[in-house]
DNA sequence: GGTTGTGAACAAATTCACAGCG
DNA sequence: CGCTGTGAATTTGTTCACAACC
């Protein structure tokens, strides 16, 4: 369920704020979404909550934790160092939350051996080691969009089954390995296109409620 | 509709190869999709397709760009210049794809007035000058969670209706806004999600078929 | 013959509404 | 009495299947 991360990242806030008891309704507030979507969401990782009261803010964190496999720490591989592959080496955000940059990879010779971010590229021959030694979890492809699939495939072949794919285009892998996608210019070219819905209709006409409501929705979940 | 971007990045690699005509069926196959929902989203643009032919390319690539307002520019604010704004602001793919960054702001003195990436950092107080200078249509939020909300306030004040929202949290505009979000850290939790539960089965028990297709959708549509 | 466009059938997701429990 | 957990109702999205058309 991809909106338990969301849920998380509300207990942690109300964990910082040492709130220690929580209604499906405030929880569903803060998470912008329905409260019956809520207690559906949670009861399906069990009957965690006590009725009249609500959830314990810890105790759910720590079932969610396990579930979401957050006890441990799952090394990320980043494959294609452009513009895209460095920022995202560079982006602090991974390692503190339990995912940090165990190595970069590129397929360019004139590449390889530099130091960013203070990890050397590598090169994606040596992938299958690397993804062996440093215990691999995830690999994120950052490279062009036509090399995107030979690099998932490799990816998939030494051992790496869970792939966060930005490269602007599709990419499928075996039913075993599991694929998450984020296009940036895609997101913008939706917004630009509600955009321009708007604005076409000097008001409104273009888009009825439903689909204003839409428009609030995740780009990704 | 979301699938769009989709179909219109795979018109363009048709166009690249000089096919001047395309099938439903073929088109699917291109985007990883079925069929039946490439012609109702195509038909959702209006009637131009040809029965017992298919889709002229160039047409129909010409009437959706319109569609999706990539005939003109859209500038690019970007506000948070930490990490991950430095990153994006450095990425050449917004600019190659008609979203030019056009300013990169920050509420920090000590960082206003470096240049990142070939800009001059401008403070969060300027605001509304720099978005009616440069006609700013889409405010990208790269700030920490704590202060998303706040930057997203200031963005709708200043006329900016069109938000991509990068901070780990829960930000609402109001209807005539349109806010869309990517949260790196939530795509790699949903990923070490459903990695625990393949382990956990050690086998597959733990997630059903229709279960194993959706995980290779699309981390954002 | 081949392919679109679309109503009808189906499936999934969301929301309602309330019984059951603390 | 309040809030969870969940079956039933509703809405939304997808797929099927075929008539209409080139």
């Amino acid at each position: 369920m991809a909106r338990l991360p969301v849920y998380l990242r509300t207990l942690l806030e109300l964990q910082a704020e040492s709130v220690s008891n929580i209604s499906s309704e405030r929880l569903a507030e803060m998470a912008g979404v329905n409260a019956a979507k809520v207690r559906k969401d949670l009861s399906f990782l069990g009957s965690y909550g006590t009725r009249g009261v609500g959830y314990d803010v810890e105790y759910l964190l720590f079932q969610m934790s396990r579930e979401l496999g957050l006890t441990k720490d799952w090394p990320v591989v980043i494959v294609g160092i452009g513009n895209l592959g460095a920022a995202l080496s560079n982006y602090g955000g991974f390692g503190d939350r339990g995912y940090p940059v165990a190595a970069l990879i590129d397929a360019d010779p004139s590449k390889v051996g530099k130091v960013i971010s203070g990890h050397i590229v590598r090169h994606l021959d040596d992938l299958p080691e690397i993804v062996t030694e440093l215990g691999v979890a995830i690999g994120v492809i950052a490279t062009p969009a036509e090399t995107a699939q030979e690099v998932a495939d490799k990816l998939v072949a030494a051992g790496v089954t869970s792939i966060l794919n930005f490269a602007p285009a599709v990419v499928s892998v075996p039913p075993e390995a599991s694929l998450r996608k984020v296009d940036l210019s895609l997101e913008l070219q939706i917004l630009s296109f509600y955009r321009q819905r708007d604005a076409a209709g000097e008001g409104l006409e273009g888009l009825d409620a439903l689909d204003r409501v839409a428009v609030q929705k995740s780009a990704s979940a």
